[in-house]
Parts: C-alpha cells; sequence; structure tokens
RNA sequence: CGCGGAGUGGAGCAGUUGGCAGCUCGUUGGGCUCAUAACCCAAAGGUCGCAGGUUCGAGUCCUGCCCCCGCAACCA
C-alpha cells in the first residue's frame, strides 16, 4: 500500500545578508513538521532554497565588487552549510537562478501571455534615483526616500502587469469554502479585509530599470521582478513544465507551506491566482508563523541586536538551539529573544529535567541491575498504573498539538511527561526499595523508567533528532521497531536483553547563568 | 471612525466551544539522596488594561475608552 505523501516548504529566503536566527527558526519549524510527519510514516518531501533576482542582489554584489552570480553562488554555499551543520533534512533546494527554474518560468509566463493574464502597462511610482528603487506613497518617509532619506521623483515606467481583477471573485469563492488556508487565522482576516475584500489591483510583474532576474522572452528589456518568479520555485522544483514532471505528479499540491508573516499576502493571493491561471491545483494549508523579536523590536544591525545561529550551536550545540526555537516560539504571536530566557530553558528543561532524568535512571539501572533492564514484571504497582496512563493521556495531546501545528505545546507535552516521571521516580522512591529489597517492586520501577524514557526519545525525534539518538545509545535500545510511533502504543515489548551505558553521560551541561547570559549579550554585539 | 493582534500574580507565557484563575522561572519553608548542587512537596503572590452591558455565571461574548505592536499593494 503507497504511504499518504506529504510535501512541505519554506520560503526561499533572500540572500542579501548572513541568515539570522529567524530564518533558523523557519526552516527548523518546517524540519520538524517534516520528521513528525516522516515519523507517522508518511512519505515526505521537503524544499527550501533561494531568491536570488532582483534589484537589491545586484546592489550588494556591486558594493562588494561581486557579479550577482558569484554573490548568490557564495551566498547558496553558505546557506547549505548551514543547514548542513543545523541537519535540516530537505529533499531539495532550489536555486531561482537554476536553469531548471528559468526554463520552466519561460513557460509559465508564455502560458499566462497565452491566457490574457498579462499585459503592458505603465507602472507608477516614486522612485529614488540613488537607490534606483521605486516605493509606494505610504512607503515614504516624509516624502522622501525611507532608505536613504533623499528626494524622491514621481516616474512612470513600461511594465507587464498580471490581471488579479480577473480572479478576484474565484478567490473570495475559495477563502469561503476554505476558511482554514491559511493559519493563524488572524493572518488571514489580515489579507482578507485589507486586500481581497475593497478589490484586488493588478500586480506589477516586471521591470525595466534592472537586469538582475529573468528576462522575459517576448520582451527580452523586461525582466521579471520577484513574485512570478519567486513563488513558481514550488512547482518549478518539482520539474513542473519540463521533461520529466514525475515529482510534480506525485507530490503537488503542497500539503503545507511555511512563510513569514510578512510575506503572506503574496501566498495568500497572488500564488493562489498564479496557480489557478495555470488550472493547477491549491495548496492544502499555508502557515504564516509569527517573529522572533528582541526586547527593542525587530532585530536589526544597526541597533546591535542580531544572534546568528552559529554562535548558539557552537557553544550549546544544535539540540539546544532547535529545542529552544520551537519550545519559545508560540504558533501565532511574536516571542521575545532574551539571553535569560536561552539559558533558563537550556538550564531547567534540557540539563535538569531532561539530562538529569536520563542520568539518574542509567545510574540506577547500573547501581541495582549492573545495567541489565529488568524486563520480566511479576508485580505491577498502582505508581506504575498512573505513570502509563498519565502518558498516555500526554502523547494524546501532543498527536492533536502536532496536527494543529502547536509545536510549543506538543513539547510542553513532552515535558509534563518528563516532569512525571521524575515525580515518579520520588513516589517509589527506588533507594528503598534496594534497601528492603523489594526485588520485585524495584524491576517494574525500572522497567517503567526506560519504558517511558524510550517514548519520550520518540516524541522527541522531530525536535531533537540528535538527542533523541544519544537517548536511545544510552538506553540500550538498538532496534529500530523500537524507535517508532507505532511501538508508542505498547508497554510491552522491550526485548529481554537491553543493557544500559556503563556510565551515562550527559544529554546537556549545566553552565552558569549569569556567565552565559553575559556570554550571549556579548555576542549580540557583534 | 482603514485592518489585524496584544494588555493575565515579580518576569515570561497557557487559558480552542463562557462554569470554582493555570504553567515555567523567581521568592519562602520542607522532603529526598538514584542523579548534572539536580529531583520531589508545600506556601505566599493576580479586583485577568479601564468603564459599562448580556448571563444563574465572563479572562472567555457585546459596547466605549486607554496603551502597545504589526499590516496598509509590489519592500523577501
Amino acid at each position: 500500500m503507497e504511504n499518504k505523501k506529504f510535501y512541505i516548504t519554506t520560503p526561499i529566503y533572500y540572500p542579501s545578508g548572513k541568515f539570522h536566527i529567524g530564518t533558523a527558526y523557519a526552516t527548523t519549524l518546517a524540519d520538524c513538521i517534516k520528521r513528525y510527519k516522516a515519523l507517522k510514516g508518511y512519505d515526505t518531501y521537503f524544499l527550501t532554497g533561494l531568491d536570488e533576482h532582483g534589484q537589491k542582489i545586484q546592489t550588494v554584489a556591486e558594493k562588494r565588487g561581486l557579479a550577482p552570480q558569484d554573490h548568490v553562488d557564495e551566498m547558496a554555499e553558505a546557506c547549505q552549510k548551514l543547514w548542513k551543520q543545523m541537519d535540516i533534512s530537505y529533499d531539495d533546494f532550489i536555486r531561482t537562478t537554476e536553469e531548471r527554474h528559468e526554463k520552466a518560468v519561460d513557460k509559465i509566463v508564455e502560458k499566462f501571455l497565452a491566457n490574457n493574464d498579462i499585459y503592458k502597462g505603465e507602472y507608477e511610482g516614486w522612485y529614488c534615483m540613488p537607490c534606483e528603487n521605486y516605493f509606494t506613497e505610504t512607503q515614504l518617509m516624509d516624502g522622501k526616500c525611507p532608505d536613504c532619506g533623499r528626494e524622491v521623483k514621481l516616474m512612470k515606467e513600461e511594465s507587464y502587469f498580471f490581471n488579479m481583477k480577473k480572479y478576484q471573485d474565484w478567490l473570495l469563492q475559495f477563502y469561503e469554502e476554505n476558511p482554514d488556508f491559511i493559519v493563524p487565522e488572524s493572518r488571514k482576516n489580515e489579507i482578507f479585509n485589507n486586500f481581497l475584500k475593497p478589490g484586488l489591483e493588478d500586480l506589477c510583474i516586471s521591470r525595466t530599470t534592472f537586469d538582475w532576474g529573468i528576462k522575459m522572452k517576448n520582451d527580452p528589456k523586461h525582466v521579471l521582478y520577484v513574485w512570478v518568479d519567486a513563488l513558481t520555485n514550488y512547482i518549478t522544483a518539482l520539474g513542473y513544465a519540463s521533461n520529466d514532471d514525475a515529482l510534480f505528479q506525485k507530490y503537488w499540491p503542497a500539503d503545507l507551506h511555511i512563510v513569514g508573516k510578512e510575506i503572506i499576502r503574496f501566498h495568500g493571493i497572488y500564488w493562489p491566482i498564479f496557480l489557478k491561471a495555470l488550472g493547477l491545483e491549491m495548496p492544502k494549508k499555508i502557515y504564516a508563523h509569527s517573529w522572533l523579536v528582541m526586547k527593542d523590536g525587530k532585530m536589526s544591525k544597526s541597533k546591535g541586536n542580531v544572534i546568528y545561529p552559529e554562535t548558539l550551536i557552537e557553544r550549546y550545540g544544535l539540540d539546544s538551539l532547535k529545542y529552544y526555537l520551537l519550545r519559545t516560539m508560540q504558533f501565532a504571536t511574536d516571542s521575545i529573544f532574551t539571553p535569560e530566557d536561552f539559558v533558563d530553558r537550556y538550564n531547567f528543561d534540557l540539563c535538569n529535567d531532561l539530562g538529569n532524568l536520563l542520568n539518574r535512571t542509567i545510574g540506577m539501572i547500573n547501581k541495582y541491575f549492573a545495567g541489565s533492564v529488568p524486563t520480566e514484571i511479576s508485580q505491577k504497582n498502582a505508581v506504575d498504573d498512573e505513570l502509563e496512563e498519565f502518558t498516555i493521556q500526554e502523547m494524546n495531546e501532543f498527536e492533536k498539538n502536532m496536527e494543529q501545528f502547536f509545536i510549543s505545546n506538543a513539547l510542553s507535552n513532552v515535558w509534563k511527561i518528563i516532569s512525571r516521571t521524575n515525580k515518579y521516580i520520588d513516589e517509589t522512591a527506588p533507594w528503598v526499595l534496594a534497601k528492603e529489597e523489594n526485588k520485585a517492586k524495584l524491576e517494574s520501577c525500572m522497567f517503567h523508567l526506560v519504558e517511558t524514557l524510550r517514548k519520550i526519545a520518540i516524541l522527541l525525534k522531530p525536535f531533537m533528532p540528535e538527542t533523541a539518538e544519544k537517548m536511545f545509545l544510552q538506553l540500550g535500545i538498538k532496534s529500530e521497531n523500537l524507535k517508532t510511533w507505532d511501538s508508542l502504543k505498547s508497554y510491552d515489548n522491550l526485548p529481554k536483553d537491553i543493557q544500559v551505558a556503563e556510565k551515562g553521560e550527559a544529554l546537556f551541561m549545566r553552565k552558569d547563568r549569569q556567565e552565559e547570559i553575559e556570554y550571549i549579550q556579548d555576542i549580540m554585539k557583534k
């Protein structure tokens, strides 16, 4: 039987500068959801990549004294290196400067032209000569260029437009029939009320003022401007409009587009309309994630409050960063990064709760059973039942939360199990059982600890793959069958010969709070 | 009257369909010793921004106001 498929994408990021922790979050989020679906047996496909064209790239490259292509090549390499360092399990990495993309975009534009979706018109806007950039009335700062503060001129230029109006009624209807197309709902309301309801304006899709982009074949002095080029990556990467569209046939429509809240408009309006114009199926869902911001607002170099993922990974390990991001970020609202919060999460959640639980368990099994996990339980007690029931209940909640992408809440379900297990150790007081030589109870206790930790490790796989593996290793769990989603259901499938690690190794080492806070504050300034 | 959010114990946040205000950290007191000075228990601490209203009952619904943030069409 064929497994159900799950196609998930991140935005293609704009490589005008180094990627900060926000970009890492979006990608980690997508990776986590992909791994969760894979754990549940889906046939997954995960796409990420770069949006490499446009005015700004051209400008940045010039400033660096590089050709645009050399600049983006460098950025693409750095980006892939970062995702590798972060163990991001993407299946494909699309770059909009790749031939496979450009060729497919040509075909797409041809179709738009043939279908009369595109027409030639005039774009009018406020133009800043030094910045070589257009701005809308509302973007101007005191009537001047928002970037450099100089005078702007009202200018017109020949442009191609996409006829959005034509599809407006269809899109309204689509939203009525698919109210959950965009989550969270607040983000849907934002674009629905502001753009769709008042009536769409046609979209300018080409420029003649710069040339770092895909040239329009029918009129080569025009290059495509942003959205037709960028949004279509989700299908061109699958081979749409190419000689081999097997992946497209298999995986389209996308099951989930992860996007930042700042680009939801483009994904919620233009993208469905492009697809409709091409006669293609709509994606199933778009999740507009919120932002990780700083105490004094958005991250920016001028404020000196930027965090780069590499610096945190080097000091705290990859999984600490992943855990922090996935735990802290809320479904629908922005979250604030503070060094205090990061260090506290690290010390309390990872070291004290999780790491220590594993460590004390391994220690006791070595001490009381020479490392061999008791699996033949002769006596099950009320406390054991309570732990089992609690774990099952939280696993159910976990699943509910994950299905709605309430990632942070799902993690909190796992931590409830961890806390409950720590409490269970106190309730059973194995050191007393050992003194009393109450072997039956002691066996049951050790078994339940290992079994619960095994389940915790499985649940953590999508969030912290490395840590989950370390846990399995220390617990002596080798068989892949004991690491599956299905194996969560049963409580009696541990084989007899399980031997835990002779010496438990700390998953996360506790660190000095003040020292670490200062360290992070320091790297923010750099 | 542009649109969408947020305002909950010292801090950061949960509170999906209205039903005795929760969580983590911090504080205070206690317990335990298997463990990474970790773990467990208990207590103190909130008129849920303000003012009205609906209801047997509202943090949760309605109205007005205050304050904060984001978006406002081609900027990823």
